[in-house]
DNA sequence: AAAACTCCTCTTTTT
DNA sequence: GAGGAGTTTT
């Protein structure tokens, strides 16, 4: 984003701020936020420590640990729209389940500030808290933005307009761009209600409709836009564009996830060698992540190059997170949740006993988990048997506070090294601690570790050859020429959780919608008959967002008979059964580039097209006719 | 406290 | 069907 806009703009851009909320939030909090309680040091706490938090609460409490989840989830709602524990306890009638949610998220906030830790949420809240305040620093930051422009708007909530009216001060120099049809994070906290009350809000307000459609073909356009159309909770709207109808959208229905992997990797293979599409062109969206297997499978068995974006990210994986726990917990050491994960791993014999009574004693003083084992050392609060254990785990953490590292790599170096983690551990999972460690080169740890958990799987630089595969709440700002969404079924788009929700029922909608308004020339739907769901085979229906696209804008195969005709490509060129006038894999010589190997052919005899790779050239696509190829 | 076993869950998720 | 978390066993 920050070169895109600097190419545009000629102008130092390093002035202007450029990034999330959450980000900017950060920036203004490391600087500011002794003024609401906090140290410099916070903790960030992403959504799987603040779920094991909850959790440790529930279990404190002794709730139903599994209701994590939805405790987390309204817990966040609540956040996002600027409601206090105490706000929410005293609207409840002090009975109900509510009541339990009050009391579990009161203690969760208790246990953040005594962590000295923030989750996602609270760098908004306590950077609107902040400007409420302390006029002083809001004037500050007024001055230093004399206009805000916000994108997406239609995913901002409550607290992130809240912020935006205060750095707008009198001014108001705002410029939000947004669309209701593209909004799925409601579940997340996300209202749309700033989009309408917007001009409420901000008295005087110009509104711009961007209602031309410079992307998509008409035939995708109008597809996508009768498959919104369909909900009744929306600003009608009605989409122009001056470009051609262009190809029908095509839909297939296929027999397993098998057939409809594959028809989409031919699909992919057909349209890269027939035109000139490259693969970087391509994108598959789905809904959910575990449709990736298959897919994947299908793609290398044609030797497709791919990129997977989202999933579950690098930095989630256990071993990762463990390493990047030490590193907060150096970086402070009341993070009490870094703390619970690593006391024991790798194990050095401090078990669920010992630990259990460190919590209570730290629950009696309202100290951190850290203070609470420390002040136990210096008092022999423990048994002699745990305290070498113990106390040699408080001089290793803060061995690594204590210590100026260069970078954050040789922090992780040094920790790995100091606490044995990498013994015993599987290859795969240490060479995911090695790339960690390489990714923490010369950057401070405290840069660092902002970095992990404030950036973004949309930051991750574009791929250069390689086919783009990603669920559809990631597709969101961006384009490809071809897309293809699969998975158009009853029970996974939309998702059978959403069954018994409208609302929920319409973000299905709309995530669809996105994803439809992704493709630039060509669209490709496709469902499956019988799907693998867990391990049993269950019989799909097709999606009901397919009954609400307009047939004659479309090529519709209900019953894929015979495998040809399943390939998408076949109905848009005319199928040419291919026996290869060249053997991928084997040496060519051209006049001009010299030798290079085969890695693709296609065609019979004069029509073939054959993509060769020169060592030093790189890729090229020729016509066999023209080329004057020289078999070697 | 470590190892073995059983159970459970299994969207998406900006940050 | 797999991986993680929790529970029981040693």
């Amino acid at each position: 984003m920050k070169e895109n806009i600097s190419r545009c703009l000629d102008c130092d851009h390093k002035q202007n701020w450029i990034g999330t909320f959450h980000s900017q939030c950060n920036k203004i909090l490391r600087k500011e936020i002794k003024a609401v309680g906090f140290k410099p040091d916070f903790a960030i706490y992403d959504d799987d420590d603040q779920s094991s938090l909850i959790r440790h609460i529930l279990k404190e409490f002794n709730i139903y640990e599994a209701l994590y989840k939805g405790v987390a989830s309204r817990i966040g709602i609540l956040k996002a729209s600027m409601i206090s524990p105490e706000d929410f306890l005293s609207q409840g009638d002090g009975f109900s389940f509510d009541e339990k949610l009050g009391r579990v998220y009161l203690r969760y906030q208790d246990e953040l500030q005594r962590s000295n830790s923030l989750d996602y949420d609270d760098l908004v809240r306590l950077t609107v808290k902040l400007f409420d305040e302390n006029p002083k620093v809001l004037h500050k930051y007024q001055e230093m933005f004399p206009a805000i422009l916000v994108d997406e708007f239609q995913d901002t909530n409550r607290a992130q307009f809240r912020l935006l009216q205060l750095l707008a001060g009198k001014q108001k120099n705002v410029c939000v761009a947004g669309d209701d049809d593209q909004s799925i994070f409601k579940s997340k906290g996300s209202d749309t209600g700033n989009i309408l009350n917007f001009e409420k809000e901000f008295p005087g307000t110009k509104v711009i409709k961007l209602d031309r459609n410079y992307r998509s073909t008409g035939n995708i356009l109008k597809v996508s836009s009768s498959v919104i159309a369909k909900n009744i909770q929306r600003k009608p709207k009605c989409l122009q564009t001056d470009n051609l109808c262009g190809e029908k959208v095509f839909y297939c229905n296929l027999g397993s996830e098998e057939d409809e992997a594959k028809y989409v990797s031919r699909a992919i293979k057909d349209l890269y060698l027939k035109s000139n599409y490259e693969y970087n062109n391509f994108a598959v969206f789905y809904r959910i992540n575990l449709q990736t297997k298959t897919l994947e499978d299908a793609l290398r068995e044609e030797s497709i190059p791919y990129q997977v974006i989202g999933g579950t990210s690098f930095y989630h994986r256990k071993e990762v997170k463990d390493i990047i726990s030490y590193v907060r917990l150096a970086l402070n050491n009341n993070d009490n949740v870094s703390l619970r994960r690593i006391i024991n791993s790798p194990a050095r014999g401090i078990g669920s006993t010992t630990i259990s009574k460190i919590e209570q004693e730290a629950k009696k003083n309202s100290l951190s988990l850290f203070k609470t084992l420390k002040s136990m050392l210096q008092t022999n609060g423990v048994a002699a048997s745990f305290k070498d254990k113990l106390a040699d785990f408080v001089k290793t953490i803060e061995d690594f506070s204590s210590r100026s590292y260069r970078s954050a790599a040789d922090m992780i170096k040094d920790i790995v090294e100091k606490t044995g983690y990498l013994d015993e551990l599987e290859e795969e999972r240490i060479q995911a601690i090695l790339e960690l460690s390489s990714s923490a080169e010369n950057i401070a740890s405290r840069d660092f570790i902002d970095r992990v958990s404030l950036s973004s799987a949309s930051d991750e630089a574009p791929p250069a050859h390689a086919v783009t595969l990603m669920p559809l709440h990631n597709t969101k700002g961006i384009e490809f020429p071809v897309v293809f969404i699969i998975g158009l079924e009853e029970g996974t788009l939309p998702y059978f959780k959403a069954f018994d929700n409208a609302a929920e029922m319409q973000e299905e909608r709309r995530l669809l919608y996105v994803g439809m308004t992704r493709a630039k020339q060509i669209l490709s739907l496709s469902s499956v008959k019988r799907r693998r769901v867990y391990s049993k085979i269950q019989e799909q229906e097709p999606s009901r967002f397919l009954a609400d696209m307009p047939k004659d804008c479309c090529t519709w195969v209900e019953r894929a008979q015979q495998k040809e005709k399943m390939v998408a490509s076949s109905a848009l060129h005319p199928p040419t059964k291919k026996a290869p006038s060249f053997i991928v894999g084997s040496r060519v010589k051209h006049p001009a580039w010299g030798v290079g190997i085969v890695r693709d052919c296609c065609g019979e005899g004069e029509e073939a097209k054959v993509t060769v790779n020169f060592p030093g050239i790189g890729l090229k696509r020729l016509a066999a006719k023209l080329a004057n190829l020289e078999r070697i």
